[in-house]
DNA sequence: TTTAGCACTCAAAACTTGACAGTGCTAAAT
DNA sequence: ATTTAGCACTGTCAAGTTTTGAGTGCTAAA
């Protein structure tokens, strides 16, 4: 356990750190206290074997290790009374009502990027939850139909399909009417089971057996809404970071985030509520000078979404935590109504 | 005009300068031609004067200026046989019926910024130029609702609406039938103007004449499609590209792209086919040692898309204008037939 | 326990140097 | 009349050197 006086010292040297991206040294922290340079380099001696402090170099001043970080999150911020400062902002972008629920997370994650000035990342999986409402089929022109399925949360996912030569229109329609039928208010995530199910179970069976293609449009439809949704915000924020001058570092950040494999970042997370990943504790490689924190949101059922603010190390954990926070179970209310 | 040992001259010059990103010296291309290198620095003496070239301090080689890259493009590369090499690729990617149009364009834009290796911009007006197909009324739960509207292209908006108390569902949906009646086979662009017209001339006005939030809300849902949908890919490129290791620049660009302000780039491009602009002859200042390559594509109606591709002035002409003239021409049949 | 003082360390900035790739010009060669 | 060889000159880049300054650790005194 750390002495009082330790803890105002790491405090003192994070935030200081924070602040301005360079070594701390006993000088300047003498300054803020009523102790000599000799007294705090002591101090610091001590913290950097303790593990919490790290020196750039052999005189160099300190800052903090990824540990440092943590200590100072969860011992020291977590004490002081942070709880949200009303954030406004934030409760005038949800007080709109006819905004469609991915519609209000993507401004508030643009919303939350501007703010801080890091990157921004949601990841939800748009409609999971939601039930199927109605499903449509209306004809374009001739051999072309587009198939609509609406869940109760307003959602829609459309897919264009050109009918076989052998089908009809009419028959189609009845088709859909047996589908709205099987799965009027079932949970998108369980369509495909039921629909199999049922297909198996029905009399359906003899209505589709002969036309496979069908079937296999109609579940496309669904697998869109289920393909979890991501949102990135203000990657170019990152080049704001003066540790993020290095164009390699910049590169590899980039083209990650260009890439398909972001949800790797928040991977076993969902459970834990909000979870703060310092520098080397991200698996992901091109982030391990970053911090990454992740906060899930409730969607209707049991399913949840994620979003998560990507900066360096050095972030803002005082105005950023308490933000994310704030949002997400802002975020978790509007699913719940 | 130049003669012809000048062009070649300078037609290698581009060449290894694209190819090197090196100021191309006197002595590289005494090798490649049959000329000792005082020769070559002769004729590189009055390209220089004739302002086609350019050197970067006093003795280093030369490389093309933004007026020599044109004559390049303009002269040397006209000339040349340079028509489509089939590339199937492309033809592969459009030969998928099912797929819905704004799909297919941004697949096709994903493809060329990997084939190019620089940063791509789709600015279609989404579903500009189709008409209304159908539009919907689907009760969610007591007064939520969600507004569709259909086009004949398969494209679909939708728009949540929590009605007002005085408003009941059966009255809505007579009110849609209306609008039915009215606006079916109307082009997307011409809505607003119609229905306005109508409003004023027709007995709905006094359906209508008691409740302004509805008419907003359906006004809503069809700017949506007007919006013109904004797609860009491979930002992370411009990083790949030696000119770009100034962190200040990549910084310019890439805050460029997550700003709104993108459809500056190809202002004043629609009506001229493909342009090319070279360095300072892009009015946005953070482009200005860029080259931005603007091809429309025509939509139904009168209007049209544009596509662009945004790379370092040193950019692989030859290979990008065949290319993105390809699929400019694709994209266009695509919304033809 | 705290502090002053001093020797020491390292990074970063400023300067020096030499190699090198290229030029322009002039005079000779074709 | 072109083309070429030769030579003096110029600017860049990379490597090496020096200087400066911020900061440390340790010791001995307060």
């Amino acid at each position: 356990m750390l002495t009082s006086r330790q803890e105002l010292v790491l405090k003192l040297i994070v935030e200081e750190y924070i602040k301005s991206a360079e070594p701390v040294g006993s000088r300047t922290l003498s300054k803020m206290l009523e102790f000599s340079p000799a007294t705090i380099r002591n101090e610091m001696a001590d913290l950097e074997d303790l593990g919490f402090l790290e020196k750039t170099h052999t005189s160099s001043g300190r800052i903090p290790s990824d540990q440092g970080y943590h200590y100072y999150i969860e011992q020291i911020l977590a004490d002081s009374d942070n709880f949200s400062a009303s954030f406004n902002v934030i409760d005038e972008l949800f007080s709109n009502d006819d905004m469609r629920k991915d519609e209000a997370i993507k401004q508030a994650m643009n919303l939350l990027s501007q703010l801080t000035n890091y990157t921004t990342i949601a990841l939800g999986s748009g409609a999971y939850g939601s039930r199927v409402k109605k499903i449509e089929l209306i004809p374009l022109r001739e051999n072309q139909v587009v198939l609509l399925v609406i869940t109760n949360q307003g959602h829609v996912e459309s897919k264009n399909l050109t009918l076989p030569e052998k089908i009809d229109i009419e028959e189609m329609k009845r088709v859909i009417e047996i589908f709205n039928d099987i799965l009027y208010d079932c949970p998108i995530a369980k369509v495909s089971e039921k629909l199999h199910y049922e297909i198996n179970h029905r009399e359906i069976k003899e209505l589709l057996i002969y036309n496979q293609t069908i079937i296999e449009a109609f579940l496309d439809a669904f697998t869109k809404f289920t393909k979890s949704e991501l949102y990135v915000t203000g990657q170019s924020n990152i080049l704001n970071q003066p540790e993020f001058n290095d164009i390699n570092r910049v590169r590899e950040l980039l083209t990650f985030f260009e890439k398909n494999d972001i949800f790797k970042l928040v991977e076993n997370t969902e459970e834990q509520g909000l979870t703060v990943r310092i520098g080397k504790e991200n698996t992901v490689k091109a982030m391990q000078d970053c911090t990454v924190i992740t906060v899930p949101y409730d969607l209707n059922d049991a399913a949840s979404g994620t979003i998560a603010i990507v900066g360096p190390t050095r972030m803002e954990y005082q105005k950023v935590i308490p933000l994310i926070k704030y949002l997400a179970a802002h975020m978790s209310k509007l699913y719940k109504e």
